[in-house]
DNA sequence: CGGCATCGTTTGACGAACAAACTAGTTTTG
DNA sequence: CAAAACTAGTTTGTTCGTCAAACGATGCCG
């Protein structure tokens, strides 16, 4: 292609921000900076996480759900910036692949409490280590200390914003947390009607 | 609400990556808070920006398109992350709000190069404030000069990830720039066909 | 002059996000 | 204690943005 274009000069420097420092106003990119990278880490971690029931979204939810005391769907969903209806049927295909469960709470039961399964925590680990080897692919532009530093930084500035988020609230208690797990698999919801898969072939 | 749910406990510490340091592998949150911060940042910008004709679409484009050369709509479209498509009804709105203008280029009279307009430039000054002032805002957990680190850092990597953009491609020559602006306001295109300013009343 | 490539525009379709209605369960109030 | 009010989760429908393909116009090259 363009065999025969042969055209050495190049835009000089009509990108946003450019030749850092040059320019007094041009740090005004963050949006854009921001926008850039969040949009190669999506492309190269959708490609590397094909295999989750929801790619980067099915990790995220895995990875905020093996740690600590199993969270809400509502709390899963204001974390992740993922809507009510949506979380249901993301969780919906992960439970169906075996990764994490519902189980209902004992001490308020409208509340479904999720957590991972053994094989879910196993996917997770094998997971993470491609994910970290993703985002230094992405990051590759700068040096390991850099990365470092950024990926710190980012990470403040998004629980400073989660922190202060407006609707978020103090109320999100864990009782005394399950402990057994003698709850059944959920048996209420999904009383039939379609699934909304998505995915699939459609049409 | 909640008027009367007092319960001290919280969930401890399911956030993805809260407590920095703590877990070893939990480092692994880049995806998570870039979203977070950048539909934070997405979230107030656009009710900062209301009044340009795309929000902070129209903000990127105009900043882009002020200081050198006129670019392409192609190069635009790149350098952006918009689809050629959109960048179309995109750059019809700002012309006609009289930020931007397209000229046919001389030497190639395929591309319309967009430059912006006397009073783009001033409506910019402008906004380039309120920008800057909404940034802080969204960066308000981070102390200042971590925030321009920060900002710093975010806009090499994503230097760098356009530069090694794969379709980005070493052809967008400027040929001899336009130099006067006697070219008619394109005149061409927009022959009639329907006004694909969505948005307005669909079915 | 005839094929091939590129830029910009238009059109169409698909998928994701958002909002609203509904059920089940819990808490509050008269 | 019963009714009202509220929350969690699911379902449904609508809307919006993005993407892919087709088209007209122009330029390049043999």
């Amino acid at each position: 292609m363009a065999s025969t274009t042969p055209e050495p000069a190049r835009l000089p420097d009509t990108r946003p921000g450019a030749d850092p420092g040059a320019d007094p106003g041009a740090d005004t990119n963050l949006g854009w900076s921001l926008a850039v990278v969040l949009r190669r880490w999506h492309e190269r971690m959708e490609s590397a996480l094909s295999d989750l029931p929801h790619g980067s979204r099915g990790y995220h939810v895995l990875a905020a759900v093996s740690p600590g005391e199993p969270p809400t769907q509502a709390a899963l969903a204001e974390r992740l910036l993922i809507d009510r209806s949506v979380m249901t049927y993301l969780l919906d295909d992960l439970e169906k692949a075996g990764l994490v469960r519902r189980r209902i709470d004992p001490g308020d039961r409208r509340v479904r409490r999720v957590c991972a399964t053994e094989h879910g925590r196993e996917v997770l680990a094998v997971v993470r280590e491609r994910v970290e080897h993703t985002e230094e692919q992405v990051l590759a532009g700068l040096d390991a200390p850099t990365r470092e530093l950024f990926r710190h930084i980012a990470q403040r500035a998004a629980v400073a914003i989660q922190e202060a988020s407006p609707a978020t609230d103090p109320c999100a208690a864990v009782r005394q947390v399950v402990g057994d797990g003698a709850e059944g698999p959920v048996g209420t919801a999904n009383r039939g009607g379609r699934r909304r898969t998505g995915r699939g072939t459609r049409n």
